[in-house]
DNA sequence: GGCATGATTTCGGCATGCCGAAAAAACTGC
DNA sequence: GCAGTTTTTTCGGCATGCCGAAATCATGCC
């Protein structure tokens, strides 16, 4: 049970733990993976039985160390693909994504370790997502969200979630991107949004945009 | 249906094709697929239906042009990426087909052209096959079977049929590679093997590989 | 404690590719 | 021309992943 469906899995579980450690739902599993809760449940019980994850019936899912292993391979195998696309091939940040969710299936160990070692074994994606190294060994950087930040908060810009990639391209436009500095001016109230400086002048950002950014602590 | 398993279909037709230009029957499909009959029978049906193949049952398949631009497609997807994996990553040539066989499906149109160009566009594989042009174009060498050649034939090796690996090492260290100058010295009666003068020396060769090696016509 | 609501699971079903066994067709040698 | 062999096709079946509809469970509210 090492199919590509169950890489994806995996990783989509390993996703959610990653920058908020609460467990993971199935309906929150569809959701992300773009797939019906009905055969979410089915393929969590197939990857259960294959000693991947804990699943009790109504419960959360959660990694074995065997799944975690799984899922932090595969990340690896995600942001290396996703930094040589943007290194090596001319790819805007907002354009990796795709491709690397299927390249990740396809590459060899060998060839992986391969475009890894002649990218200088980078540490962190064109989004700043810490890249696993070899070993499966993970540094998270210490990071605060932008919507947590508090009002005065400057820090630089050390991760962007790549999720939505219209708002990689807004905050392109914006210039905020990786290892930007930013300050926190305030938070409009009831507009939800922050007034935030970057180098190219001040900038609203609504709550989607201020979750979707981390700052250094 | 343009699958992988498509994919693989209609290149394992054209290759057929390739360098003796006979029609192809089922049970050769499976062999070299690796795949029982009635599944090739089954599939090979799918496959007219998408107006990939000519079959009428218990005849040859042959491909429609439809079916040919895919092929050379995936050809030329397959060629470039086993001269990238020698050129870029230390693959030797006889290890690079497995990896190949899947790459060839994963990378999109974009990257493998990006790929191509990193190599300047090369016109053939580790092994001499012709790689066909991103717009279709196919240029065949002209080139003798090393079977064929009459005693005294003198050319470069052109072309290597890379089907076997054993094969591939076996003829690298008897010093028989791509462009090395071979001399026909004769026939074995009864043994069914020849006498080729390489550079390094003088070589039996049996009918396997006087039957995957191409000369220079 | 009972009940409405939403999440989860179960169930029947579908698509793709594959297989072996059996049936049908096509060759082959005499 | 015909029997035996080989090739091809048909058929039933299996595995993986997916879906929508229906049933079941958990929970929070009164
Ligand atoms: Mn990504
Ligand atoms: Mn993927
Ligand atoms: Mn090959
Ligand atoms: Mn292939």
């Amino acid at each position: 049970m090492r199919s590509t469906a169950a890489e994806d899995y995996v990783k989509a579980i390993y996703h959610h733990t990653e920058w908020q450690p609460e467990p993971v739902t199935p309906s929150q599993l569809a959701t992300r993976l773009g797939l019906a809760n009905s055969t979410v449940t089915e393929m969590v019980k197939k990857l259960a039985a294959a000693g991947l994850v804990h699943h009790r019936p109504y419960g959360a899912v959660e990694l074995t160390p065997e799944g975690r292993r799984l899922a932090v391979r595969q990340v690896r195998r995600h942001r290396v693909v996703e930094t040589w696309l943007v290194e090596r091939h001319g790819y805007e940040w907002d354009e990796v994504h795709d491709e690397a969710e299927i390249l990740e299936h396809a590459l060899s160990d060998r060839l992986l370790e391969s475009i890894a070692a002649s990218l200088g074994d980078p540490e962190r994606d064109p989004h700043g997502d810490p890249i696993p190294a070899a070993d499966g060994t993970v540094r998270r950087p210490d990071a605060v969200l932008l919507a947590d930040a508090p009002a005065g908060h400057e820090g630089a810009v050390v991760r962007i979630s790549d999720e939505d990639p219209a708002m990689l391209r807004f905050l392109a436009d914006a210039g905020i991107a990786l290892d930007a500095r930013l300050t926190v001016l305030g938070v409009k109230p009831y507009s939800g949004s922050m007034q935030v400086r970057a180098l190219r002048g001040t900038v609203d950002v609504g709550p989607d945009v201020a979750r979707a950014i981390w700052l250094a602590a």
